[in-house]
DNA sequence: AGTTGAATTTGATCTAAATCAAATGATAAG
DNA sequence: CTTATCATTTGATTTAGATCAAATTCAACT
């Protein structure tokens, strides 16, 4: 029996949860930069799996987070009240990670709340354990290098979209990046986060086109 | 006589260039992570001073470009071109660091220029350079880390800025982080950079506020 | 199925900022 | 000083998208 056909569920809850844990480890280590074996279970040992019901948040505005969370399964979003309007900021499905950036890299009061859209699995970091292990392992420092790069790029990317396009062709922008996103996000967020308003949005998406 | 007080002008043209390097890469150091001395004197061996002047174009679209430069003196610009209109993406002042961030980190076909907006003195390192010490030396990957972190903070920063404000309040939140960025770059350049036009631009200006 | 509340669409204005166009001001070069 | 070029301002008009408001569709829960 290869570790592929293991059926997780009949194992103990400890037992599954590690598998998991090193699971998920191994996905992070191979989608963004390798990681030795002795860092990747460091890293086990430095983080915890949540699962976490779709309407909760995570990060309220005005907290001080220090967590970063990858998402194994399901969901997220990051947002912020201007003038009481709910504006999104950042999404993340799958093999993405979250976080509230502001806080976690400077140490301030978090202007963002961090909401799960889905039922989820994540699995959460300290920055605590970041810096330790960025310190102790290169090639865990090379990782977090990678991941702020591609969050990098794709600021990037956002700000040529959102500089002098149209609504029409911001919303084609995003769809072109992430094809079904309007089955799993509501309207309403995926408007604001391209900038536009809601019933802008309706109307573009009423154009066939 | 204290290092400082040395006359760099009375000293031959190589020393001169070897002290301002030496200097420069210490404040880089400074500035954004320490390096150790012996990383520190690598990257003097792979990087060079180059003295541009106003005007130039250092990269231009449809580019491989695979350096990234740090600004001694001067500012530079990185802008693209949408159908024919020249927009500005990004703008980088002395200690700032400047590329065509997608050439660079993605290895495709640049879609800015890089203009030089003063006479200016920089640094310039190679891909391969950058690649070749961040394997040798964790503090050097440390250092393009903090680098990269810094400029994607400033990419969202920028995002929130131009996501559901005014004209006028997106050139209030650069005025605040460049207070005298209108001295030393042209109007035109600033509007295409917090996405309005020219005009509109010059309207609010004439705004006592 | 029927009720409630949220998500989305549709409609009728309104407005900030774009566009088009021309005038003025500043800088540099001969 | 004069001309040429570039940068900025000012003016008149247009328009994309916001705002306000109401109708409809959808989904979850008794």
């Amino acid at each position: 029996m290869t570790p592929q056909n293991i059926d997780l569920s009949k194992l103990t809850p400890l037992h599954n949860t590690l598998t998991n844990k090193k699971k998920i480890i191994h996905i992070i280590s191979e989608k963004y930069s390798p990681l030795s074996s002795q860092c990747q279970s460091e890293l086990s040992n430095n983080s915890k799996i949540l699962g976490i019901k779709k309407g909760e948040v995570l990060v309220k505005e005005g907290q001080y987070s220090d967590k970063a969370y990858f998402i194994v399964q399901g969901c997220s979003r990051a947002y912020y009240l201007k003038n009481g309007k709910d504006i999104s900021d950042w999404f993340a499905f799958e093999n993405d990670f979250i976080s509230s950036i502001n806080s976690f890299f400077r140490n301030i009061q978090s202007p963002h709340f961090i909401e799960v859209l889905e039922n989820s699995t994540l699995l959460e970091i300290s920055r605590d354990s970041i810096i330790e292990l960025s310190d102790k392992y290169h090639d865990f420092e090379r990782l977090s290098k990678t991941i702020v790069t591609n969050t990098m790029l794709r600021l990037q990317e956002r700000i040529v979209s959102m500089q002098f396009q149209s609504a029409e062709q911001k919303y084609k922008d995003i769809l072109s990046t992430h094809p079904n996103i309007t089955q799993r996000i509501p309207l309403t967020h995926i408007a604001s986060y391209i900038g536009i308003t809601l019933e802008t949005l309706s109307r573009i998406r009423g154009l066939k086109s």
